[in-house]
DNA sequence: CATAGTTATTTTAAGTTTAAAATATATTGC
DNA sequence: GCAATATATTTTAAACTTAAAATAACTATG
């Protein structure tokens, strides 16, 4: 015995969909609006900093545009701009002078380190009528969703 | 007794943000190619012209980006092009001068229904691995959410 | 009915985003 | 080593997006 109607289910499928893109819209505007009004910064550039923050060494272009699932030229333009403000550096790669590694300066670890703090304050208070079961509930969940979707090679 | 770990709670809460970005951003990276490559068209438009579908006599452009939750001169240019495309067009208001509304045109209702059934089918494939009462599961949870962010004025 | 204030939209400037083309460097097969 | 292919990034053109300023039209008040 399998699925009665799968008419209902398709239509279910879609109204997740949109609550995830309306649930995500609502947090990201606001967390948009935090860091413009609080920090004079933008998400693109908190998102880059954030995975840069992540690595030791930096990263690649293509790392970094893999880890944030944007295209390739997209952080070209967004690390140009953290390179002029003194956020982010760009360091040769040995043996390999195609690519170049892009890693936080000193200052921009440290302004990330408050943006940061800033930002995990900001989102605790979105949440709040979120406890730790119902987050539970959904990550196991959305982990379900992004299984099926692409070739993703870096099991991260 | 209350919360024993608060940063706990805090730290799972951003797990949970991040989940949702990269959930969502993937699926709507595979929403957009199939868009673009099946339809020629773009996400933002589907968006427009999935809102104007839902209504009979057409929304002002302030109703729009409302509902779609970006800003206001944001839906000029897309609108502009899609009336340019002949998928929409602005009716003027009666006794209201400032404000047209926009409405699908014979065509544009057409285009979308097509473009409606092809977007519910591909997003019944991504979410193959999500039955209906993990969907609801995350539905309900994901409401949650969305009551806490904004002064939203309209009880949808 | 004129002025002040409000509302609705468009325009503007800067930044973000994409897909595709161009550039530059590596690697591989002769 | 040289040509062909592959890899890594940047550049380009068009579209999208935002916040803020400008424009236009309505409403209320005297």
């Amino acid at each position: 015995m399998e699925e009665t109607e799968p008419q209902v289910l398709s239509k279910q499928r879609l109204r997740l969909w949109v609550r995830m893109l309306r649930a995500t819209k609502l947090i990201e505007n606001e967390v948009r609006e935090h860091l413009r009004t609080e920090f004079d910064t933008t998400l693109p550039r908190f998102d880059v900093m954030a995975a840069l923050d992540r690595s030791d060494e930096g990263l690649r272009m293509s790392e970094l545009s893999q880890e944030l699932m944007v295209s390739n030229g997209n952080v070209t333009g967004i690390i140009d701009r953290l390179v002029n403000d003194g956020l982010v550096e760009r360091v040769a790669i040995e043996g390999d002078r195609r690519s170049t590694k892009v890693r936080l300066t000193n200052d921009g670890r440290t302004f990330f380190g408050e943006l940061a703090a800033s930002h995990e304050a900001r989102l605790n208070e979105l949440f709040a009528d979120v406890n730790y079961d119902d987050a539970a509930g959904i990550i196991t969940r959305l982990a379900r969703v992004d299984g099926h979707t692409v070739d993703d090679s870096d099991g991260e």
